[in-house]
DNA sequence: TATTGTTATACTCTATAACTATA
DNA sequence: TATAGTTATAGAGTATAACAATA
């Protein structure tokens, strides 16, 4: 749909070490941000690829989980809770129904919001899936160590901190 | 687009304690790409806000650093440098382009290929960005500290490795 | 035949505005 | 008026397939 891009027709030659080693990317690799969003990626990759057996993304499994844990709670409760925004969960919360994974039950002393519940079906599927957790998670831990991976976490939590403090 | 959804006109209350305090996400906040995520969100709309001033987005910054650091590389090792597929690197550079702060030029060793540079106000840019970015990036080594912020991105790397090997 | 850049396309995630039904 | 859920829509980011020019 974009308008062709015309160019000039200079010529140049490529770099001396074109097509040999590696790139230098200045301060990328030691940037919080970029090492972060590379690290993120790589890491919802292996997540997407290990649970697409059980046909759950992340969103999914955390949607899950938030509801297995506040049985009755509201939709938007549940979105906010998470970091999505409400008009964007409703289609999450679409597919998980379709699925007969959840339950959206009017409120009988509200009747604007849904109380969100898990079905039988949902909650054997969040079981399964928190069993391949298990050993998902435990590969970063033992790879890190224990106490290194509790470090991480707490290092990520304050950095969040930072930039969500603005 | 999608069918409108018909749900099951069942009642029910709200969980006892809905509106009031935290929800529970039992193991969420423990978990390596939950945390990940969220601070990983957090971190960019900061810098989104951050580098709007200058008109760059995170993808835009690493490009122009990667070009200025390889001036007349291939459009396709810097894409993969950066870890953006080909296809979706072209729209990049298109916007570049437009905005004047980087040239693609015909390599005249092979008619295929762009050697990739940045014009005189593409590395102006660029360096007021790095400017920009010294004081954005020192928050957080002066929030955790040059120590424990040198360890976090290596718990990061180690984390991605641990990831992409599979 | 293979590669470079490109186009087209589709899917996910995210963000905003506006509608409806209820309060 | 305000809120909960919803719809529509638009913008990024990402993925694959296929094409033209060139090797």
């Amino acid at each position: 749909m974009r308008a062709t891009q015309r160019r000039a027709a200079i010529r140049a030659d490529h770099a001396p070490n074109a097509g040999t080693g590696q790139l230098d990317l200045g301060p990328l690799p030691n940037l919080t941000g970029y090492v972060l969003r590379r690290t993120q990626l790589a890491v919802f990759d292996d997540f997407i690829r290990t649970f697409a057996l059980l046909g759950l993304r992340p969103a999914q499994f955390s949607a899950l989980i938030a509801i297995q844990r506040n049985p009755g709670r509201k939709q938007s409760e549940i979105a906010a809770a998470l970091g999505i925004k409400q008009a964007n969960f409703v289609a999450l919360m679409d597919k998980l129904d379709q699925r007969g994974l959840t339950r959206r039950v009017r409120s009988s002393t509200d009747r604007r919001s849904h109380a969100l519940t898990l079905t039988p079906k949902g909650a054997a599927l969040l079981q399964k899936a928190l069993g391949v957790l298990e050993k998902y998670e435990r590969r970063f831990v033992s790879q890190l160590g224990s106490g290194e991976h509790e470090r991480l976490l707490e290092l990520l939590r304050k950095i969040r901190l930072v930039s969500s403090a603005r």
